[in-house]
DNA sequence: GTGGTCTAGACCACA
DNA sequence: GTGGTCTAGACCACG
């Protein structure tokens, strides 16, 4: 089972952290096709949230397909499913990456420190050798 | 004079547009130092939206140090200042680049594909070379 | 709670006042991490002023880490956290405090005088006095 | 002749700059009673700025009781005359001081930091040593 | 109910 | 004419 941390004190919304929390998760290679996320209610308890928070986080996963529910048996994370075409995942890892780059040259931040926490990010998540089809 | 541009149908506030326009403008050298902006009045005008929404952009820029404006004159860009350590600039953009990178994982993204990527972003924003003295 | 005031016959903006109070009371110890600020709307209706006025005053202090704000929970004391050089806050309480001095000196303030009542006023702020580790 | 230098990037008003510079002067020694300031026009061509904001700058002056000014003379440093109590110019000294201890004990500088840039900028003034009586 | 965004419009300070 | 402050009020996102 995954330790999903949430801390109110960050910007991103409850949910948004969660789902972030997920995904980071299966990206890791912590949490695998078919394992179980907790259950709404027991995960509330835990980080002593609203249980609707979990609720909505658990919604956009499934939306996102990152995770697939049954009825009566919980949420699992589902295996992945390449729907992008490369250029289409390439643009948007792009649009996202630029407005962070501007902020770190504005800052001050020169190529190569950039590169290296590039670097050690990267090492930290499991990525695809081949062409995924399943 | 830079060409700023809203998108009212993207899910991002219209003033944290603006605010990334100029970033992004200013890391990409296409604004220097002592570049004026256009007057709150005449951009918003220009890109029809509410004055105080440019003003709120303005503001924003100003207190993280990319801007400068004065009354009676203008908003202009600043010099590059150097505030924070490189410790928390590194943080920051570790901790906004890792949900980037679990998405890119996740979608089945390659690690070579993400380095490319991420490559050619950075060849577009002007770095910092060495210290900057003010 | 803290009692924030504000006095409109002052030259000093409303949002500023606030901003001011907010970061006294952190700063003097009477507000602690985690402590619950009053909601725009409450404190709009107790002061009798725009909520527009009190959502500035509270954007400003999470601008500069003074607080943190969560939509649906309300505003809170944020811990302390180091981001500046220890360089750029010394420069920036240095330029702050010179035109106090010039000023004094011109009243026939003597150096005495200024010690006593800087040493004074020291004593009521709370300062760090080791390396703060969030 | 004093050199009065304004900074356009900063947030302070020019005039402002322009009243502090020369309060600064005479605070340091640098300018002393019966100097004459240079004449609007001429300092205007110099800093390459509006007459209007000279002309503003040396009427707060004259009116704080800094400088005199004689028709067709020009304006003039006065003589220093103690006006407040020293009671109110304690209560003004550390009412003016203490938001930048709250803000710097906000941003974590120790009680040691502030002491020492305290020190270091009071030694650059000339304070009185005994009661002026003129 | 909480904060955040945006519009509309008045008035002030600065150059 | 420039930006800054404040009011008034609508609508949205989050919990």
């Amino acid at each position: 089972m995954i330790a999903l941390r949430i801390d109110p004190t960050r910007p991103e919304p409850l949910f948004q952290q969660l789902v972030d929390g997920v995904k980071d998760g299966v990206a890791r290679g912590r949490l695998a096709a078919g394992d179980r996320l907790p259950s709404v209610r027991d995960l509330a308890k835990e980080l002593v949230i609203n249980p609707n928070t979990i609720a909505k986080a658990y919604r956009v996963l499934e939306a996102e397909g990152v995770t697939y529910s049954r009825r009566g048996a919980g949420t699992f994370i589902a295996r992945r499913r390449v729907v992008m075409t490369s250029e289409e995942r390439e643009r948007r890892f792009r649009e996202a990456l630029e407005p962070l780059l501007a902020d770190a040259a504005n800052q001050g931040m020169s190529e190569q420190e950039l590169r290296r926490t590039f670097d050690e990010a990267l090492q930290r998540f499991r990525f695809s050798h081949e062409v995924i089809d399943e």
